[in-house]
RNA sequence: GGAGAGAUGGCAGAGUGGUCGAAUGCGGCAGACUCGAAAUCUGUUGUACCCAUCGGGUACCGGGGGUUCGAAUCCCUCUCUCUCCGCCA
């Protein structure tokens, strides 16, 4: 949620400033209705309310005395069905502001370049050279089933978008992950944590607009529960209605990842780019409101570890403002060379959520003496586990079939160096 | 699933219809003492919001609803926690 001072004291500068993400992202006017009208209707009840707390205490202190308290009963019983009717009509009028106020999406940070799609988004930088074949290229799924990646059991045990994975293939699938794990928790400074995969409808609007984004998430039936699709739901509501007295937190999570992916029929269906489940690690900061635009540069910097040590190439993007994500500020993707897509694809989107999550979620801290303030949240994948599958098996495929295991990633596999077909 | 108990400020914990936003302790902050620290003493210390110049006001005692002129306190309901019994990965 945006600041309402902020709206408030000027509510056509932050209209202007969220123009850049879109039409319709803020309606200025409207706005500035709602809250006239709130503020003439909670200045009556507000003052309606002293009256009644006025004459309740003086009948309190009428009958210690033992005095006649009738003519006062009479006023705070007139006064009382008064008062319902223009009580009930702020909590409705209240209500409306708070749900529009929700759905507002955050300002985007100065830097972050103006545009409408991802067409706009800035290179930033580039690392590593993709590898140059002496034979024909296969991607993830040609190269991959052979070694037990396999599409056809996922879709006959849920249906398209999911995968099962055996053998040497789920133990890469495994080593991949515990390898970011070791490498966040052991170099990076971040905590472990595990949590819930599935989260209340009020962790889910905490972190982004339930209202306007329950359509991507799978539901459980008859219960306020849904499946997370990233661990960025639980974990961040760990810090929900707290007052934290130690920043930096730093967690790590690993976790399933469940997405309807409604509205994307048709886009990437061929392998396990884009499934309803898949695996993430996930890295997340609560920081100091000072701190998080050198912290999002450096948590984007552990993300990108990982993809250094994986020896993969990749490139860093800056979302422009028309293609950032409804919470976020300001967001770098990491896009990973594909050989068998001959193209750079998002493996990770790292984010600084300014005190956007935490002003819907209340966390706070508390400076030294202070009043409690906001702290800001910032998260990023590091990385999503089934896409670096993909990479790996693009990147480090040889002619005969069998698959190299990167140099970082053996000593979770026994020390294996490849992998092929089981004899 | 059955029976019972509970949920109060940063934490612990009083408070069973009226001057209670809430005793007390701990913690925090400021000061005194000290070369400094500890101990001790003194003061201070919830959050959000509204109107406004000083200042005034409102709401909040797990959530929601009700009774009442007036609710932390009574009633209903939901959630969560704890104890016992049953079942169980």
């Amino acid at each position: 949620m945006i600041d309402i001072q902020v709206l408030r004291k000027d509510p056509e500068g932050v209209a202007k400033r969220l123009a850049a993400r879109g039409a319709g992202a803020f309606d200025a006017a409207l706005f500035q209705r709602y809250e006239a009208a709130r503020k003439e209707l909670q200045t009556a009840v507000e003052q309606a309310q002293a009256s009644r707390n006025r004459i309740a205490k003086d009948i309190g202190q009428a009958k210690a005395k033992g005095q006649d308290v009738a003519p006062l009963l009479e006023q705070g019983e007139k006064l009382k069905v008064l008062l319902e009717k223009s009580e009930q009509q702020l909590v409705v009028l209240q209500q409306e502001l708070q749900d529009f106020l929700r759905r507002v999406p955050n300002i985007p940070h100065d830097s972050v370049p103006v545009g409408a799609s991802s067409e706009d988004n800035r290179e930033e930088r580039r690392w590593g050279e993709p590898r140059k074949f002496d034979f024909p290229v296969k991607d993830h799924v040609d190269v991959g089933e052979p070694l037990g990646l396999d599409f056809a059991t996922g879709a006959k045990i849920a249906g398209s978008r999911f995968v099962a994975m055996r053998g040497p293939i789920a133990r890469l699938h495994r080593a991949i992950a515990q390898f970011m794990l070791e490498v966040h928790t052991r170099e990076h400074g971040y905590t472990e944590v595990y949590a819930p995969y599935m989260v209340s409808g009020a962790c889910a609007d905490g972190v982004s607009s339930l209202a306007k984004f329950k359509g991507d998430l799978f539901k459980v039936e008859d219960r306020d529960l849904y499946l997370i699709p990233t661990a960025e739901y639980p974990v961040t509501n760990f810090v929900r209605d707290e007052i934290v007295d130690a920043l930096p937190l730093k967690f790590v999570c690993h976790s399933p990842c469940f997405r309807s992916e409604a509205g994307s029929a048709g886009k990437d269906t061929r392998g396990m780019i884009r499934n309803h489940q898949f695996d993430k690690v996930e890295i997340l900061q609560v920081t100091h409101p000072t701190k998080s635009y050198a912290t999002l540069e450096e948590l984007t910097g552990h993300a990108e570890a990982i993809l250094k040590k994986l020896e993969l190439p990749y490139r860093v993007m800056s979302l422009c403002t028309g293609d950032l994500g409804f919470s976020s500020a300001k967001t770098y993707d990491l896009e990973v060379w594909l050989p068998g897509q001959n193209a750079y694809r998002e493996i990770s989107s790292c984010s600084n959520f300014e005190a956007f999550q935490a002003r819907r979620m209340q966390a706070r801290w508390r400076p030294k003496g202070g009043k409690p303030e906001f702290v800001h949240t910032l998260n990023g994948s590091g990385l999503a586990v089934g896409r670096s599958l993909v990479a790996v098996l693009e990147n480090y495929q040889n002619a005969d079939g069998s698959v190299t295991v990167p140099t970082a990633l053996r000593p979770f596999m026994g020390g294996q160096d490849r992998i092929a077909r089981p004899a």
